[in-house]
DNA sequence: CTTTCCGAAACTAGACTGGTTACAGTTTAT
DNA sequence: ATAAACTGTAACCAGTCTAGTTTCGGAAAG
């Protein structure tokens, strides 16, 4: 029943933000905001990213952050490896009986599977970038009726 | 940091055993023995597993659980599907802001993303059955020094 | 009818998540 | 220097999931 956090889904949101507003930093309180979410959950996530050199963040009259490298050099599998710091995918049931048969040797059996179903998953990961993700949804965007042609004319969390 | 939950790792660990010992039926206790958990741990999974048509469990004297199809019919996606009702992998935030560019179809867009890492790990367990965990298992087992070359030789938990 | 075994409910402690408040520290502007 | 704006972090809370445990009812076998 538990799946990972939306920390992945908030993070990959707000980077798609920056580069939206590649140029300009962008507060917490703006993130939050069209995250629908509280500020300091935002800035969070953003220490993760931070720590791992997505983003700059500067703090002060007219901080925020931005993205620190470019949008198509950012992939979701740093992202996810920012905010999860997860090694295993599955957890390994703690001790089994080292006596028998089954017991002696199955974890490192299910190692090997759940890692080759992990690096499987990141390995989608891998493939798709911030700039990829910002792409799409702009895409998305136009394609609606009603949608405005220029992006940068849409709410902006004033 | 959350995994999914080791139900999976406990799960294929019975059904391994279920294999090794295909013909006579296995108690809760002796599975819970090998695994090294509580009876009622084991007897939940054995639950979900029954409904997913993977064994057969008989109440009663001389009872216990038995496969209910042959080792190289179960797949461990099957076995994942029936311990893990859960339908995404990644949880999705709430309710993002509708009105601005990123907001309104970034969930359309993770929703992609997230399905396709989904299924590429689904993809490594289906290629995995109950028979290649129980033959890697027991390639393991025999491969130590000083192990028995007849497994069924090892301790029963009896 | 007694023994053995499963199924299910109820309760627990521990961990993780997401949200919230509060406050210290840093940067900019005046 | 002082005020304003913003980050970083700690602390706390409620909700959820997990795994374990106890308990009891019911089914099957002898």
């Amino acid at each position: 029943m538990s799946t990972i956090s939306s920390r992945m889904a908030v993070a990959v949101h707000v980077l798609a933000y920056l580069a939206w507003r590649r140029d300009e930093p962008i507060t917490s309180e703006r993130m939050a905001s069209s995250v629908n979410t509280n500020p300091v959950v935002v800035r969070r996530i953003m220490g993760s990213l931070r720590n791992a050199g997505l983003v700059s963040v500067q703090p002060g009259v007219g901080g925020g952050a931005q993205l620190a490298r470019e949008p198509e050099d950012i992939t979701l599998l740093e992202v996810y490896r920012a905010v999860e710091e997860k090694e295993e995918l599955f957890a390994m049931h703690s001790e089994p009986c080292r006596h028998c048969d089954i017991g002696g040797h199955i974890r490192e059996v299910l190692h090997g599977v759940f890692c080759n179903a992990h690096q499987a998953m990141q390995g989608v990961l891998a493939q798709v970038t911030i700039a990829d993700v910002f792409r799409e949804v702009r895409q998305q965007a136009t394609g609606c009726v009603g949608a405005k042609p220029e992006p940068h004319a849409a709410v902006q969390h004033a």
